[in-house]
DNA sequence: AAATCCTGCAACCGCCATCTT
DNA sequence: GAAGATGGCGGTTGCAGGATT
């Protein structure tokens, strides 16, 4: 669970913290203060740069940190926020006590997300892997939201190379005001095709007056709607 | 028992905002 | 106002250890 030390062209030591360092980080801030981060390891006497002492200080050896299993509370504020937010896991992480940017962004990535995954995944995985879409097509939207999976385009990722999540970003049709910004919802297409589903955030947005334009940008897949004409073209392409 | 896969999380990286000179 | 320094943030990676085959 700790990267290998090893040490970067400076002479920086990179990878896990020892307990020596840990204790002659904590004895150097705890003497002296923060005053500087770049000029603290030097004058600590540790072989690390500023901003690795800076993390290691604010995520783990900081008195205030509060270690161990997350609450129902706590999980349920991190949901709410990040409804809110989205991924401003600094915003999220000041509404818990004792909770880094780090930590939350962590345990959203390894507990919550997954668990709304799942939730989801028995319900469209089948459907996302009946079709894809090689070139474009146009599809006459009908959204009813119960039934508006039959006139989303539906991507299939099952021969597709491994690549990056897809760049998403939603945009209010009305406003052109970013709604969510690369949504993390969006990752790759099986999921992405659930992740719109996902009725807590997006049944907002899944009615014909109001449904976003959306839009996936990357080098293998775009696809967009259009509030005007009630087009969805997709394209789909590797 | 050994090999492989999966998970959780500490730590790194790069970008951007703010501060200082 | 410009340029450089510093801090802060979010995305990503690496790897130990547990789970599964």
């Amino acid at each position: 669970m700790v990267r290998t030390p090893c040490f970067d062209q400076n002479g920086k030591k990179k990878g896990s913290w020892s307990e020596e360092e840990d204790n002659m980080l904590k004895a150097y801030i705890q003497k002296y203060g923060i005053w500087n981060w770049r000029e603290i390891p030097k004058y600590a006497g540790l072989a690390r740069c500023g901003k690795s002492c800076r993390l290691r200080w604010l995520n783990y050896l900081c008195p205030s940190v509060k270690r161990g299993n997350y609450t129902k509370q706590e999980e349920d504020i991190i949901i709410e926020l990040h409804q809110k937010h989205g991924n401003k896991w600094s915003i999220i992480a000041k509404e818990l006590p004792g909770r880094t940017d780090n930590e939350v962004k962590n345990y959203w990535h390894s507990h919550i997300k997954k668990k709304r995954l799942t939730k989801q995944n028995h319900v469209y995985k089948s459907r996302a892997r009946t079709s894809r879409l090689k070139d474009v097509q146009h599809v006459k939207p009908s959204f009813g939201y119960e039934n508006s999976f039959d006139h989303l385009p539906i991507l299939d990722t099952s021969d597709q190379p491994t690549i990056n999540e897809p760049t998403f970003s939603v945009i209010s049709p009305s406003s052109s005001e970013l709604i969510y910004p690369n949504p993390e919802i969006c990752a790759f297409s099986e999921t992405l095709f659930l992740d719109f589903s996902e009725e807590s955030i997006w049944s907002e947005l899944l009615n014909f007056d109001t449904l976003p334009v959306v839009a996936c940008h990357n080098d293998y897949s775009k696809f967009s709607y259009s509030a005007d004409d009630g087009i969805i073209n997709g394209l789909w392409g590797f």
